[in-house]
This record gives C-alpha cells, structure tokens and sequence, in this order.
DNA sequence: AATGAATGAGTTTTCATTCAT
DNA sequence: TATGAATGAAAACTCATTCAT
C-alpha cells in the first residue's frame, strides 16, 4: 500500500504530493493500530524518509491539526455555498468527515493537555453551521429547537460510537436515528469515508 | 486519593489498598495527562513501587479491564435487585460510570487492535440491562421501542461527548437529553462521578 | 578502558558506582573528543546502558552540573579548614579541579544560551576565596592588591590556556607566571590532574 | 548584517557579498546559540539557501578556518607596515579580533580532534609579532622578557575570559592589567569588535 | 548557479519490564 | 514481599549532505 514505488528523490516537485501521502497514510496508520503508531511507520507507508515527514509536519499532533484545518476549509466551502438543501448536503459531510477524521479526533482529544490551537474550535463550526441550519428550520426540514452548539453536540456523539465501534456504520446510523431520523446521511458508507479520506487536500 | 505514606513492607493487608490506590491513580493520570502516562508515573502517584503495580496488574490495560470488571459487577448487583425504579437507579450509575471511568474506556479503545478479553463485552452489559428494561417500558417510563443495545449505543455516545469535552457535565446532560429527556439522570454531578471513582473494589 | 567487566545487572547496590563511572567516563570521553561525544558513547564507556546514564543524570549539561557541584564540594570543604597555608592548598587545587575539568566547563560555556543553575556560580567561588586569601596576604604570601575576583580571572586565564593548547601543562605554568610566579601550582603534574579527576564524589 | 533581499539568481556579482554574510551570520549565530546552530540555520540567517552555504564553505569549520585565514592576514598587513608604535597597533587589533572570532575559536577548539590544517598555526601568529615586538622592547615600551610565544599565551588568557564572561570587556581589561598594564588596548569597545566582525573579507 | 526538499545516518530520549537487594 | 535501579528495545528527533528542479 505504499504510495511511491521506490524511494527515488523525486525532487521537490513532489513536495505537495508528499505530505498529501503523508496525511494519508496517518489515517490509515492511526485508524488501523490506534494513536500510537510509531511516526516511522506513518513516513514508511507515505513512501518518504522520517526527515520529510517532520519537514512537513512538527510532530504527531501537527498532523491532526493539519487534517482538521482541511476538514475546516472544506466545511466552510460548503457552508459558503446557497442553493436549496445546503444544509442537507453540509450535515451530511460533517458526519462523513467527523467518520473519516476519528483517528486524528482521538490524537487530539488524546493530548488535550498540550492545548488546541486557536484556529481548532467549536466556534468554526457553530460559525459554518449558523447560516444553513436556520435555512432548514425556516424550511421545516429540522426541528426548530435545535442550535448549531446542538449539532456539533450530535457530531460529539458520532465520535463516541465511531470509536467504541469501529467501522460499524450501521451503529452509527442507529445512533443518529435514536436522536433524530432527520440526521442520518443519505449515503453513509464505506465508499463515501474513503472519498473524503482520499479528499484531503 | 489516598497513599500509603512510608514505604515499609506493610505486608499483605497491603495490598488491596495498594489496588485500589493504584486504580485510583490511574485514573487520574489518564484523565490529566491522557494514555501516555508511564506506569511507573501512575506507580508513583499511588505511592507504590513498580514492582508492586506489576504484582497486582499486567500491565496497562491490564488497569482498564480490572475497572471494567469492577464496573460490570457494580452494575450486576445493581440490575440483580429487584423493585420499581430499578431501570432508573441503573441508568443513572450507569452513565454515572461510564463518565468516571473515560480514562479507561479511551485506554481500551485506543488499543482495539489487542482484542478484549471475554469477559468485557457488550453482551454483559447488554444482559443486565434487559430485564429492568422490560419493566420499566411495561411502566411507560421510557419509549417502547427502545432495546436495551440501544442504550449501549446512547452510552457510547456519552462517552463521545465526555471525551471531547472533558468535566463539562452540562454537555452531556444535553447530549442526553437530544435523545431524550428521561435519559438524564437526576444526580450528575461532579460528586457523584467522585463517588463512582473511589467506589473501585 | 570500560570501567565494569560485563554488562550484568549488578543491581541497585551498584547505582553510587555507576554515577561515579558516568561522571569519570564523561570526563575521560568530553576531553578525548570533544563536547559532541555521544550520551551512548559516555554509558557505554562507564559500562551501564542508557537508562542508567538518563536516571542519573537529565542529559548532557547536567552531567557538567553534576561535576561542578562535587568540584564546588572539595573547594568549600578545603576553604573551611583552617591553619597556615591554607591559601596555597586551595589555589593549587583550584588550578588542577580547572585543569581537570575542563571538559565541563566547555560543555556549559557552549550551551551558556541554557543559563545557569543558581548553584553554579562565581560568587560561590569568590566566598570560598575570600578569608584564605585574606591570610595569605595578611601574611605577604601575595600581592595585597588582589581580590577574590581577580583569581576566579586568572582561574579564566588558565582554562582560555587549557582550551587553546590540551595537555601542555607547561603552557599553563608559564601562563601563570606571566600574572605573578606565586601563582603557579607546586605540583601541576598529570598525576595531580588525574588524582582530581577520579576523585569525583 | 547585509541579506540578500529575493531569491532571484543575481550571477556571481553576488559571491562575495554571499561569503561575507554567511561568515557574519555565522559569527553572530555561533555566539548566539553555540557551536551547534545548524548549518541551514547559518544560511537562512545569511539570507542564501543551504546549497549557496556550501558551495563557499565545505562546512561548520571550513567557516573558521576561513574567518581565521581572514583574521590572518589582516594582522600580517599590519605587521608588515612598519613605523613607530606599530606593536601597539597589532596588539590592540589581536586582542580586539581575539574577542571578535571567539565563536570560530570555540569552534576550531571542539573539532580540536580533527587536527588543524597547516596554514593555521601558532608559528603564523609568533612569525607575524616577533620584529615588532622586538622594536617594543628596544624603545622600552613593554618588558624585555617577553617573547611572541608569551603574547600567543596571552591571546590564550583572553580567550578564556572571553568564553568565561561573553560580552563582559571590562573583565577582559582587568584580566590582561593583571598581566601587565601596557597589555591593555586603548580602544577595546563593542564598536571596536563590531568593527573587527563586519571587516572580514 | 541557486533553491530548498529529500535522504538517511546518527543521537537523544523514553519506558515497559526485569531483577538484585 | 517491596523497592527502585538496570536493561534494552523502541521511538522521536535532528542535521549534514546530496540532488532534482
């Protein structure tokens, strides 16, 4: 699985491709033996030495930041958006990406005591969220008592069952039913998670 | 929060307390500092040896499943009393419980690769619940539609919420109450997950 | 040149030896090869493994701490006895401890950027200076203008000569006679030198 | 303190001022930090790219021999004018570029194991002071004892205060009037050292 | 000729686990 | 039986040096 055949210097051209392989691999490191997979095995899998891995990122939890920051970006693209059913489309990859993303959540949620940085918070979300859901409410799709901080509360608890159950997407789906049928996505399935895993920037 | 104060060989009436004192450091430590925490930092905090931790536990997770048992046989003897009200005061412990054992709970997921040994598993859970549930949807006080794996489903997702925002109770209270307003325990309070803490054999 | 024969666990008994062997073969190595010698290199000399060294001693700098501290030992230990000559005993040991040391001194020069322990420090010196030479002018065995101040310059000279030109002891007594003949150490030999180093606590 | 402003190839027009300020930024990095800055660290300072650093230097001590070499021969010109008073001059720039290249020195003296190459060497400095030194004395301007090789003991002495007490000269004043008086130099002042640091090549 | 990314070989640092006392 | 030192095997991290562009 690894993504470079040799391990050639490829040049700097590459440089955009490696820390894209590099993301990519953590993902799938993290999400197959848990937060702590050695860094080496991360830079192995990507297909570059150890050196470029910490060219690219700090260390273990600049790669989750990183993630987020493109989790974020790629929301707010989409909350940027009008049209009708934004927000279906929004909910949605939020529950998509908050799947694809468990394993760096929990590096974070991990190191707690070092500190988000300032651009990792709640607020980005209610700010994302703000907008659409009262467009869904005005058009009766969603419960009208619900807030954004309620949303994210609902993402929360998505992680919960993500991480006591690994890749039971059909847990997942109960568990969103259980709150509200109106929450569970359209399409929830393995190929959607590995589209937004592959997604990262 | 107790330690033993010199370090004289205070012979084997020792050692449940030392059990327990090490139970109870870890998880502190685990809460503060995450999984990381070396054992020989939790040994400390307990104010044993290394040694010691290791007369009485494998290793880490060796920690996390003698809390899990500790937990399951609360939690049996609770759901083996009979009476009305018992799904109430079971719910409640049992949320109660699964809030102060996080530390834990993260441990074990966080090294899902290991496998769980036997006697943590849904199932127990699942077979305590049964019955108290049974009685108290036969009493209208919950849904009808609800099974008792569908509480295990609103447990971890709990913990989702626990996890990613620690010691806000107030957070889960709401999380809960999304799903639905009987979920919420009378008495969620910092006091009573201390209670849950030093309740550990 | 390995201080102990095998590489036995010999035990916690062994745990003074061993930080004595650390310290004579970070000397020994630092002054060999220069400040850069590796940690390994250090426990590997001294026969322990690089736990030991890291249990004994935070890192690299402490190491040059730790050597100072005993150095400031034997001086204060030697300015507290009294009786005539005592000047002359304490001069020309500090010279050859100088001498002896260093190694540790240009390892804290080099990472003077760390700052100092508040215990390292020349005022500490200056104290243990002051009364003996007191005496000694007192007693017109030197120059009257002097102050403790200016010695712990001179003790800067020799290390500048000790640095400049390893090994050439000569180097150093001509160097003290450039400042005053009185100064020059009666025995400045290499088995002075290395009587010091080994006497390390 | 020059840094070449964008990163546009400029030709070899900018060779030199390239040389000059990766020796400046080496000079004030090496003091800063010590003898470990990284290499990269030197070149960004110097506003050039790592390749640029190393197709002047062929590394860390090529940097001082270089600053050495430079130091060289600014003394021989000196040495070579002649006149009266022409000790005074090459004493006082010696102890000034003494104090300006501590940081090479430092450097030269960590490698010490790697031996010198032959163009650096006491000999060149002994060479450079002997006529005029033998001037000083006939006009009875320093004491008739002293020989070049005593004054390269001094530079010695000087270089031990130097490390000692960075950046304190009036310790390096008082330390060369223990010596002698007329050892001291006239002008010994930061803009005296920053002079001696920007002149080099 | 300049840039700065990539390599890869150290070095440092950390712990789980063992074991002498 | 308890203690805490020692081991040793990872893992993290750092740079000098090379090299594609």
């Amino acid at each position: 699985m690894s993504r470079t055949s040799g391990r050639a210097n490829r040049g700097p051209a590459a440089a955009d491709e490696n820390r894209r392989a590099i993301l990519l691999a953590a993902r799938e490191l993290l999400t197959e033996q848990g937060g702590r997979v050695p860094l080496s095995a991360i830079a192995q899998r990507a297909g570059v030495s150890q050196g470029v891995l910490y060219r690219h990122f700090r260390g273990r939890l600049d790669l989750a930041y990183a993630a987020f920051e493109d989790n974020f970006r790629t929301l707010e693209a989409l909350a940027a958006q009008v049209g009708p059913g934004r927000f279906r489309v929004l909910w949605d990859t939020l529950v998509v990406v908050t799947l694809a993303s468990t394993a760096f959540i929990e590096l974070v949620v991990a190191e707690r005591a070092s500190g988000l940085p300032d651009d990792i918070s709640v607020e980005r979300l209610v700010d994302a969220l703000t907008a659409p859901l009262r467009e869904a409410q005005r058009d009766e799709e969603v419960p009208a008592s619900w807030t954004p901080a309620d949303l994210v509360l609902v993402l929360n608890m998505v992680h919960g069952v993500a991480v006591s159950r690994p890749g039971d997407l059909d847990a997942v789906r109960r568990a969103l039913g259980l709150v509200d049928p109106s929450l569970v996505p359209a399409d929830l399935s393995e190929a959607a998670l590995q589209a937004a895993r592959t997604a990262s920037t």
